[in-house]
DNA sequence: AATTTATGTCAGCCATGTTGACGTTTCTAC
DNA sequence: GTAGAAACGTCAACATGGCTGACATAAATT
């Protein structure tokens, strides 16, 4: 192994071929949604929940009445991944299911008030960080980190939430 | 069980005790993350990777001579973990290492061209939708974008790669 | 010379993703 | 009315990538 200087640490542009990459943005998208998950995880260690537990009731909690087969779409899981943390979610009464009215098959999940309450601190602690974020840029400028991220995800297949979503955000322009 | 109706899901605020909870940036980044990582998760399957590779290739050829120390610092994992991933990446020569000349306790990582060649198409990937989403946003807005995420970041304790791309970013205000 | 630091490694556990197979209930189509 | 498809649940096995704890070695520091 040869030996080298252990010295300051500049980033280094790969070769562009054709356009600059986005070196910055990239990094920051990882750090920044590294420290913006991280506020949830601490919180969720006290409840012996982690991440995943997290996403089910975050979902459930937003869109009440969300079928199991919706959910799986916006989480992009197997039902086998679902179905560990849903059960524990169900029993620890965090979540109840209710027999669809037209489709008896279906399996209409909603929050109970203790999720909802955990929801609400969990979305509490991750505003905190939004609005320090946001401070300092005017509304127009908000408007516009809305459109980034918007245009960030994929609008071909979108599930049900996702459609919500977009339809909610262009109702708005 | 009770049964439900199975109409239309729409987003529901739960009680915003003080201020309004930021649901809609909170979802509009969790997909954006989603998608954004997802490109680079096709490219890394055929290569037998996964996205822990992806991490460490990314940041050693970016900022080569990174110690394993400052890698642990800016992946937040454990050494194990790391030497797990790192070994792999090692021994397909993606990654050499070299003994630091000051210190020759450390073991400075460095991509080989193999590593970067990889870790340039993924970001080219990346790029591609970052481009996309910019289309449309002028340079102020761009720079907006980039200023609120890095505001999305803790900056207490900032490792060594943080503290360059900070220092960078206000040498260029 | 003793201690601390930087790194590597073994062993095992946990969370959360995967595939494949199979069963039940309920809806839909013929 | 019966056959098939759809929505959901579940069992078993496996992979990835986190984790802790323990221990080893080489090189720096005191």
């Amino acid at each position: 192994m040869a030996s080298a200087d252990s010295r300051a640490t500049e980033p280094r542009d790969t070769a562009p071929r054709g356009g600059e990459l986005r070196w910055d943005i990239i990094e920051l998208l990882f750090f920044a949604y590294r420290d913006f998950v991280g506020d949830a995880d601490q919180e969720l260690e006290a409840f012996g929940f982690g991440r995943a537990h997290h996403r089910v009731m975050h979902f459930v909690t937003r869109y009440p009445g969300l079928k199991v087969a919706d959910l799986l779409d916006v989480l992009r899981i197997t039902k086998q991944s679902l179905g560990r943390v849903l059960k524990q979610l169900l029993d620890e009464g965090y979540i109840v299911q209710k027999t669809g009215s037209n489709d008896r098959r279906q399996r209409l999940l909603f929050a109970t008030p203790k999720g909802e309450a955990l929801v609400t601190k969990l979305a509490t602690l991750q505003t905190t960080r939004i609005d320090r974020a946001l401070a300092g840029i005017d509304p127009s400028g908000t408007e516009t980190v809305r459109r980034f991220l918007r245009a960030m995800i994929d609008r071909d297949d979108p599930d049900k939430v996702l459609e919500t979503i977009f339809k909610n955000a262009s109702a708005k322009e």
